[in-house]
DNA sequence: GTCTATAGGCCGATAGAC
DNA sequence: GTCTATCGGCCTATAGAC
């Protein structure tokens, strides 16, 4: 069914989400005008409110949106081995965090621009990210693949290690995607005690 | 010498910057108006002027005077032994950044409001300190204390993961900062292949 | 050093035409 | 669905009195 002339919403739309994506990344929530955003999209400031209520359910919906998008992606295999299925996490969570460098930037920066209950529901989805990855950490350390001393906070330091590489990886850099793969991959079997 | 009455600069002065270094770390500097902080202090919005060019010198320098303090705070032993010299700095990075966690998370979440000139400066002052780590693992590789793929990568790899303990912890929480050290330190110990 | 007052401007959001 | 026009408000920075 070919749609006729005069509507754009379903381009206009996600033109909206990815403009203020890329701006809020780029120069922060509070730093970015409504208008600033139209202007990219090629409307005027007055459209926008078609595709959202106001500008904080705009943030809202991108957060939780990237949160949901990346449970989504990540797919575990419970029965294989633990130390595979830590590698295929630390590949995946690197991937993952480079290919979408706006949202993951995004999504603890401007955590304190939520409202409470937005705030809440962001931070339960990462609590269930989090989640799977204590459950590997868990599992190498009860099958001996593993040796470490607190699940919890090793999962906290991992996360942390793995993503900060958003903050310095530049493609053409000395080091491809899949070089710092491998390099992060071995520093973890290290730390985890599976060197 | 006992001052006189009447002028209260030597204090309003660091009023203005610890109010300001709060405040925009807390809603981010685009979100923070100079009547907020100017309220924060007590005072009316053109005191600060007296204090300040502007906002944006304000940020600046929040953020080149804290990488200033904490080049001067890392007290390196070049003469010790690698392992010694690491395990200090892990020790003293994580205990410095949750000491002056508003200027750690101004320092990486607000670059992007520096003019070129500022953030330059604070760039190279931030690629000191990295550079200070990655002597340290050079020295451990080439001591055959540590064993490790690309000391730049590990650098801020390791780094990454000790600031990221900003994000989590809560004074009062299940570990105490002694033991949040102790075991990060034992992680890095086990990724540098010294475990 | 701090105040009051204000200039000049951009903001988010809405109303109503098409 | 998008436009133009606009309301009411807050912003940075400055001027001039004390």
């Amino acid at each position: 069914m070919a749609r006729t002339t005069g509507s754009r919403a379903e381009i206009t739309g996600p033109l909206v989400r990815d403009a203020a994506l890329r701006l809020f990344a780029r120069h922060g929530y509070a730093a970015v005008s409504m208008r600033q955003i139209a202007a990219t999209v090629g409307v005027q400031a007055g459209a926008l409110y078609a595709y959202t209520p106001d500008k904080q359910a705009l943030l809202a919906n991108l957060l939780t949106d990237h949160m949901e998008n990346l449970l989504a992606a990540w797919k575990d295999g419970p029965d294989a081995p633990p130390l595979e299925r830590l590698e295929a996490f630390v590949r995946f969570h690197i991937a993952y965090s480079l290919d979408h460098a706006d949202a993951v930037f995004l999504s603890y920066m401007e955590l304190r621009n939520l409202s409470p209950a937005n705030f809440a529901a962001v931070a339960a989805l990462r609590g269930r990210y989090e989640d799977s990855l204590t459950a590997i950490l868990r599992a190498g350390a009860e099958a001996g693949a593993m040796r470490l001393a607190d699940p919890r906070l090793t999962t906290m330091a991992l996360i942390g290690m793995l993503t900060g590489v958003t903050n310095w990886f530049r493609e053409g850099g000395r080091l491809d995607r899949r070089a710092v793969a491998d390099h992060y991959w071995g520093l973890v079997r290290g730390a985890v005690g599976a060197g």
